[in-house]
DNA sequence: TTTCATGCAAAATGTTTGCACACGA
DNA sequence: TCGTGTGCAAACATTTTGCATGAAA
């Protein structure tokens, strides 16, 4: 059995703009000062967050009102219709990561801190695409989340639990 | 690589009611008509359902107005604190699965019926359980949804897409 | 100058809660 | 009886939508 599940990296042709743009331009829609704005904000650092969250970011390093609650959201849904973003459901609320440019991976979520931590795993995709084999099932992808404590929270169990927010 | 994905039985010491009375007596809670009528209607085939179809269900089998959506809802909480269900998040709404006496197993989604197929792998929780003791990771469990479209659906492709009610 | 996108406000969803009354132990 | 549970209605949190205005192409 491997032991490495560090995550390797993916090349790809264009930036994640330059990938929405040729989404846009596949659909009739138009590239907008706010779609930018978005793309920019999401793909400047590698990092898991919400809809909440980054309008919040949005709104702190523009002023207020450059972007407004709705177009976060519809610009989440076209962003994830691109195949730059995958959305994952934790806990009722979306959660959305880098999917363009980014190795497919599953996630450890520590319950205690809230964190998420990735890794690779191509046995999993193996067993996975065997038992769907099996079954005659068409897979199109694959949402795997560990629950758990992390290593730094069990060494700080003895201590008062933070109350950090949601991821 | 095994082949075999199905899934064995579990024996449990005793009924699902059983063990619920356990639970409420461990912690003052009273068994009620309501809670009875609930655990006994989810209990009464194995099936995966979310909140407002039991709630249907009940009133249907009962006359309306023998239990209520909250009261649905308080005890469905329970249930999975009790560990008799296992709650699930599937595309922002809550399903439920039963857990007690039941072996743990992972799910296929067909996104165009939206039925849920069960599988179970050994190999699968291996895997797991290697990535988190690299990680330094205390598990307490994980959910695997593999998503894609069911043989059913793939021979019908052709035929419309019916709008099944959730799950 | 035509469409599409945005912002606003309101709606829709799914779930939880406050409170007065009802009921189990 | 005493303290929990329930139902009702309302609150909640998150996400979506209708519509008039504003901006890409």
């Amino acid at each position: 059995m491997h032991s490495d599940f560090s995550l390797g990296t993916v090349t790809v042709a264009s930036t994640p703009l330059g990938r929405l743009e040729e989404y846009l331009q596949s659909r009739g829609k138009r590239m907008t000062q706010q779609r930018r704005l978005i793309v920019e904000q999401v793909f400047s650092h590698h990092e898991h967050f919400d809809a909440d969250g980054l309008l919040a970011t949005l709104q702190q390093v523009l002023g207020r009102d450059q972007v407004s609650r709705p177009t976060v959201y519809r610009a989440l849904n076209e962003l994830v219709e691109a195949g730059l973003l995958v959305k994952m459901d934790l806990g009722g609320r979306a959660v959305y990561e880098h999917d363009y440019g980014y190795p497919t991976h599953d996630h450890l979520h520590c319950t205690t801190c809230n964190r998420l931590i990735e890794f690779k795993s191509d046995e999993l995709v193996a067993i996975r695409d065997a038992v769907a084999r099996q079954l005659g099932f068409r897979v199109a992808g694959h949402r795997l989340i560990v629950s758990g404590t992390c290593a730094d929270c069990q060494r700080a169990k003895s201590r008062p639990k933070r109350m950090l927010d949601r991821i």
